[in-house]
DNA sequence: CTGTTGTCTGACCATACGGTCAGGAAATGA
DNA sequence: TCATTTCCTGACCGTATGGTCAGACAACAG
């Protein structure tokens, strides 16, 4: 049924369109609570509340709780590795490794909440994103250690242990996500103008740039 | 009764030795319990049990939750703001914030748990402790990019903004706490050797000092 | 129109949690 | 020894939470 399966995409219908509604409705509220109260101190009430939905809707179209959070760290762990796309075709450091803080920290800006639910879930020692730790993390890692091993040994940039560095850079962008409250408190409580963000930006990357030989 | 109170000190008598020992007991089993499952997660029962005490007894020393949880998070500013003496008595940047770096460091692998209670507590919007970061943190913060500006301003230094730095130490020295369970994932499930210790803080120190432009 | 499937929800339940309390045990001081 | 203070704890309570369910309602297909 060709024509049914176009018509479907074009003209979803109205069941469809609901189901995507509200399930993203709910993903977002959840993210949100989720980020402000950690898996513990999230009630479903609340984030039905949020949603603007009856609490029994939520377990309808999320079996549990658990299943919800589930969804919301897998939705974050895609968009983070998605960003890494740009470290890929570059030449050298000063691209990739450029444009890779550019990406992460624009991931902070705009996805504060998301960072957050996946620092509070690493924090607490992975219980549900374990698998996701020791199979495409570890791959993307190895892989990216291996990039920046090549332009180490071709000179285009100092001999840093790659692993230690790949831990600096997600711990410098991401803190401007997990640490946001605790920024803007020490931006006189208000948050950063996108000219506060652009030297953050900068002063990110002028020192690691810098600090790899290859500013 | 000077007598008293000096016997009082050196002998401090069952009861004074029962009770610090309880609460260091409490306040240690809460540390884990609360870096473990986070503020809401973490309960009452958990906590006795780890430090072997009804739960009863917890609220003998500790009224609420929220007192013992405020306490944790006490301790732990104590220590990280005391490791930031090494920061002052300084000529230059390699010096103090090699200091610095190394004992971030040290206190990223003494108090994991610690770490991440704070880091949970700011993510959470810091509920708890948010006159310390308006008066405290903010104080200390600074009184550090005024150092830092004078070490710029003498040429010790590339002209880095100095908030910005401060929060790239923040972030790259407490990344390996708060995402120590992460970094052990990728360290084939096991904990960083004294060796891997090392390289980490050379690497770190190694990155941040080339980048500010004083290694 | 008619049957079927998907969507929605108020009311309800079992459980687990933070916190209380009465009263017993142990230490201390006189 | 006796009185007083501190320490301890099993049993208990009110509440809030995650989850369930029967049945109402709306969309669709034939």
């Amino acid at each position: 049924m060709p024509r049914t399966a176009q018509i479907t995409r074009l003209k979803p219908g109205k069941r469809t369109d609901i189901r995507r509604e509200n399930e993203s409705l709910i993903r977002r509220a959840a993210e949100k609570v989720f980020a402000e109260a950690g898996f513990g101190g999230a009630t479903m009430q609340l984030i039905a509340d949020l949603a603007g939905l009856p609490k029994a809707n939520l377990h309808y179209y999320f079996p549990t709780k658990e299943a919800l959070y589930r969804r919301v760290v897998q939705d974050i762990f895609e968009i983070w590795l998605n960003a890494a796309a740009c470290f890929d075709n570059a030449k050298g450091p000063v691209d990739g490794i450029g444009a890779y803080i550019d990406a992460k920290m624009e991931i902070s800006r705009r996805h504060p909440d998301g960072s957050k639910v996946w620092a509070s879930e690493v924090m607490h020692g992975a219980p549900v994103i374990q698998d996701y730790l020791e199979t495409t993390l570890r791959d993307w890692t190895d892989g990216r250690i291996a990039v920046i091993q090549t332009w180490i040994d071709s000179g285009k940039m100092a001999p840093v242990n790659p692993r230690h560095l790949l831990y600096m850079l997600w711990a410098t962008t991401q803190h401007y996500a997990d640490f946001g409250h605790q920024i803007e408190t020490l931006n006189d409580g208000g948050p950063l103008t996108d000219q506060q963000w652009r030297e953050a930006k900068e002063s990110v990357k002028a020192v690691i740039l810098r600090g790899i030989g290859a500013g």
